[in-house]
DNA sequence: ATAATAACTGACTGGCCAGTCAGTTATTTC
DNA sequence: GAAATAACTGACTGGCCAGTCAGTTATTAT
């Protein structure tokens, strides 16, 4: 039936990641169709063979820098020993991937500063974080629950943390020069979890 | 000499207000300088007359933007009490601003994503970012000498609270149906300060 | 071989808009 | 009131580029 072997999974993949390749290089606005085209060694036809337009590219793009998020996140935290000690080894594993993740920092802040005019991307970043928010609210609760952790509100330290990988991430990607986010993010987390085991307000 | 009254500085902040008001609503690429200029009440010409281009507009905005910050934080923090509570009250006058600045946080994040681009917006970005940490760091480092705190290193805690701001500022942006920051905000440093008085380390 | 067609190509077009500039207006000075 | 000119106007233009489409190529089935 098929005249030619389907390489569309293949093709797809590729012409995503020659777009992650130009938006990390020119951003979204610099960045032309033909560039994409080029990057991915096909013409700009077969970009719209693949995709209806630039936006479709992107909301794909923006499916694929998420897509493994959650899941690495759940089976870190699914370790044993204290939720302290995971949410430390969660630190770690999260400061490793900032920097093998560099170039796809400035992409991503481009879809934040997308968020508020894009519904599309709105819901999809709005997803994750509610996503993620639960799933580190779930872990920080059972710490509340074994006495760990003495705090009115799991779910809020949750976003807490979520603030302070995402703030000293803006942070860095500002001034590398002079913010240390591999030593900054491990004190802050220390000093977050000491706050949270002797906090007895409520 | 000059054939009409100066109102050269009159005009100028009315452009940045109107681009401003223009940017929030439309974003910088979508934003046309008919917008402006129609928003503004004066002709395309008039905008030409005093910028050079719509960067330069852009330019002037950001430096807008962040013109009275550093000084506003100084006089929170230069005023009575320990280091704590002069920091909760920097909360307090943060959160409170957030609030009315709402339509600027769009903005500011098209600026922060521009940086990694943007010679000179990185380099202002990042001249904030510095003297903020700089100011804070000089505080804490206070604290520690009168040994209300227990940190090896002033301005990484200095980076922990920007963070933080910063952090929950985005993921407020991006979903303000769930994050509540006016709660969060406030948890979030007593948990820091409890960890910064409690500390052992080093 | 031939038919059928999915996959692919790249020159072209239409719309958009930053920036220009020849002309106009308002105000001051003498 | 005339000369001088800063301030202002808005129709116009040139470059850019997303998206199109008529044509081409590769592969399979028969």
């Amino acid at each position: 039936m098929t005249p030619r072997p389907d390489v569309s999974a293949e093709r797809t993949e590729q012409i995503v990641e020659a777009a992650i390749a130009v938006f990390s290089r020119l951003g979204f606005h610099k960045a032309r169709m033909d560039d994409i085209a080029r990057e991915a060694g096909v013409s700009k036809g077969t970009l719209y063979w693949y995709f209806e337009s630039k936006d479709a590219i992107k909301e794909a793009l923006l499916q694929h820098l998420f897509e493994q998020e959650v899941q690495e996140v759940t089976t870190v935290l699914a370790a044993e020993g204290s939720v302290s000690e995971r949410l430390l080894a969660l630190t770690q594993q999260l400061a490793g991937r900032l920097e093998e993740q560099e170039k796809l920092i400035p992409i991503i802040h481009e879809f934040y500063a997308t968020a508020t005019r894009d519904p599309t991307v709105q819901r999809t970043l709005a997803g994750y974080i509610r996503a993620y928010r639960e799933l580190l609210g779930a872990h920080i609760q059972q710490g509340i629950e074994r006495g760990e952790f003495h705090l009115p509100d799991a779910e809020a330290a949750a976003t807490i943390i979520g603030s302070i990988v995402e703030g000293l991430a803006l942070l860095w990607m500002i001034d590398p020069q002079t913010v240390r986010w591999r030593d900054t993010f491990p004190l802050a987390m220390q000093l977050l979890l000491a706050g949270m085991r002797a906090d007895r307000k409520e």
